[in-house]
DNA sequence: GCGCATTCCTTGGCCGACCAAGTTAATCTC
DNA sequence: GAGATTAACTTGGTCGGCCAAGGAATGCGC
């Protein structure tokens, strides 16, 4: 049921038809094609970004700081789910960059208060035109409903890595519900 | 033709249900799939391949080395598309590691060939194995007809990313085959 | 043969990401 | 309230990546 196989011709019995594939892959075509694509689309997004002065990877920490304002820098490295260290690095380049403030909440003494500066929100509208662009240019080709299929495919792929490495709080909610 | 959107309850008009995702993302919510996914597969990478004393993308080198035995430095460079930089310091901790050895091209005293180790040759089935584990945690839950589709769409999407970035051998073969 | 461009690799510097260890402040316990 | 525990960063180190710049050998033009 369902069957999609998309026409014949270059399909074979396994996922990814592995022209090529290094013998230590064989068993994982897919999961190649995944580190492939997450780097090509890494660069891509490096490319874009680097035009508006920001390193792959600051992006996630501003958007977060854009949408929530003013955060502790506990609460925004648990939305990002990144390391303490890193984020403190990150913070400390984009401050000297002047995209971000830092100062000490006046309620808990241990910790800093992070927000985006108003120089930084010219940065927001570039951002989101760049992330359209990129959503384009890796979704060329595909039909809408194409665009709703792999949505739903990398959620799934999502989850399952999320349920493994046990430290993605939104798709864990998500799976409870689902 | 070939409509196969899941069914209704979850899809909205917009690929990824856009679902509590930064302002400024939502013009990119495959992007954002993207480079979750691609995060989660990497670091759940990462952890197979810690226990096999490898560093994630350490495995890549490998497998090339693996298939390709002896081969000049240049051409790995070529094969796995990095910077000739990284390949040095990878190298260099990969010979200190004992999984690679190298000495210089007689036929050519600017290059350096290298090759794995009889002692690696341990390693590449446990490579494999991990590849596949990788790939089952990955997929887990997904029809066979499912992955085929998944890996269609990434080798799509792959090949939209490799254009633009115009820096991509095999895949811009196969797009001119296409 | 000589000079110049090309190829091949290395070094240094920078950034994102991790871990391990440490510091300071809040909190919990008794 | 003193002492132990926990929470919130920071620092230092390591690796994978990139770029820029450099040194060394090869190849080409003439």
């Amino acid at each position: 049921m369902k069957a999609v196989t998309k026409a014949a011709g270059a399909a074979q019995d396994d996922p990814a038809c592995s022209e090529r594939l290094p013998l230590a892959a064989r068993n994982g075509p897919v999961s190649m094609l995944v580190s492939r694509v997450a780097r090509l689309h890494r660069i891509a997004a490096g490319k874009l970004l680097k035009g508006l002065g920001l390193y792959p990877g600051q992006e996630f920490l501003m958007m977060h700081l854009w949408d929530a304002g003013p955060v502790r820098q506990s609460e925004l490295i648990k939305a990002v789910d990144l390391d303490p260290s890193t984020v403190t690095k990150m913070l400390q380049r984009l401050e000297q960059a002047g995209h971000v403030r830092r100062r000490p909440d006046p309620e808990d003494r241990r910790a800093v208060l992070v927000e985006s500066t108003e120089a930084s929100c010219g940065l927001l509208t570039e951002v989101q035109r760049s992330w359209g662009e990129l959503e384009e240019q890796t979704l060329a080709g595909l039909t809408p409903d194409e665009r709703i299929q792999l949505a739903h495919l990398l959620t799934r792929v999502e989850a399952n890595l999320c349920t493994e490495t046990a430290d993605c709080p939104e798709v864990a909610r998500r799976e409870a519900l689902g």
